[in-house]
DNA sequence: GTCTATACTTGGATAGAC
DNA sequence: GTCTATCCAAGTATAGAC
């Protein structure tokens, strides 16, 4: 719709600046979101913390609750891409646990799962919030179970529950450990858990060849 | 510490009064956390709700915090006595399933533990809220570990993971699928699962009998 | 096109009325 | 003791300056 052409070079050095800013007022809403909460990721907040007008959220974004998606969509994405690098390095049930445990330390000390946590809370108080947000969560439904059926697909148990329904369950257990987590700060009760389904993995793992399901070993 | 005698019988009357009052303001409360998440329930939409002038949030409160955290008190009571009645007439494995099956549904319903996770999220925009609500959620740690010893403790996975950290990743499973079923108002996914543990658990109990902790029936 | 100063609205808290 | 009218701070949004 906008035209772009080479009669405004004033555009291009406009635009390089104006992206510079709206990338800091989203790297700000981030650390505001961490830190405050939804209930505290005001313009003015997100503003301070940024050291800009209060004003650009609103030429830039239009409106906080659009900032707030901009930021979760950078969030998201910048997930979704370790996470899908991790994983592709993998083929194992046990070797995924490593890596799952792997990053929900790393996720808890940049604070992205919490960024998501407080937008799926924050939902219910603006209109129309709820469906952009569970928008943004079905990726992870189909990456969680794309990571089972690569890791668990010639389990037994695969055969019990449908992975899709099981990734639902995953999505639904890390938001709630990220919860408890955050609030006290204590993340050791869930590095046990990971531990503990580690060694749940590795037991499945050698039960598994006594199934009929999976033969034992034939090279 | 405050004088309670017959002198004042305008006490009594004005107690009540005032009892009546703070409940009023306590179920506007939890409707508006329901309804309008952490971020809206300020004391004018919760005093809008009810019916009354926003002040006397302040009077009889003294804070909107303190009167989100009455409102957290009085769900977590009101919950905690229903689940323990619940518990109370079940032994077996099976039968907690459907018990927590049921119970899941009429939390959805009602949106008490929508409550919960608005407190939980919201803790984050206010200094010292995140104690507060962690000491309010302690119990259910409790509640959960005794649930499942009551009714796993002779299970031989009981053995293989210790049941106060399951019952930290219950705790977190259940605030999970809160989150997403409210998110997107369907139930289904979260049904769905609790099916299918009611399958795992027959399962496992169809095991255990095979294995050297439970000896095979001796009436 | 980018940003700042200003207008208007909502929210927390209290002084004072009943 | 209970409640309301009023005050001031914080929030969203925009009109206008650069």
């Amino acid at each position: 719709m906008a035209k772009a052409g080479a009669t405004s070079k004033v555009t291009v050095s406009g635009t390089k600046k104006s992206a510079a800013t709206r990338q800091a007022l989203i790297d700000a809403t981030i650390a505001t979101l961490r830190k405050e909460g939804f209930a505290g990721a005001s313009a003015r907040a997100i503003s301070d913390r940024a050291g800009l007008n209060q004003g650009l959220v609103f030429y830039h974004f239009g409106s906080v609750v659009n900032l707030l998606l901009a930021a979760l969509d950078s969030v998201s994405e910048d997930r979704m891409q370790k996470y899908s690098e991790a994983i592709a390095q993998v083929s194992s049930a046990s070797e995924i646990m490593n890596i799952a445990t792997q990053i929900f330390q790393d996720d808890f000390d940049t604070g992205y799962v919490t960024v998501l946590v407080e937008m799926i809370a924050g939902a219910s108080s603006t209109p129309g919030l709820g469906a952009e947000v569970g928008a943004r969560i079905r990726p992870w439904f189909t990456f969680a179970k794309d990571a089972l059926d690569k890791t668990f697909g010639d389990s037994p148990i695969a055969a019990l529950m449908p992975s899709g329904d099981v990734a639902y369950s995953v999505v639904a257990l890390y938001l709630g450990l990220e919860m408890l987590t955050h609030l006290d700060g204590d993340r050791e009760p869930a590095l046990k858990l990971f531990a503990h389904a580690q060694q749940m993995v590795v037991l499945l793992g050698a039960l598994s060849a006594f199934t009929p399901t999976t033969p034992p070993a034939s090279p």
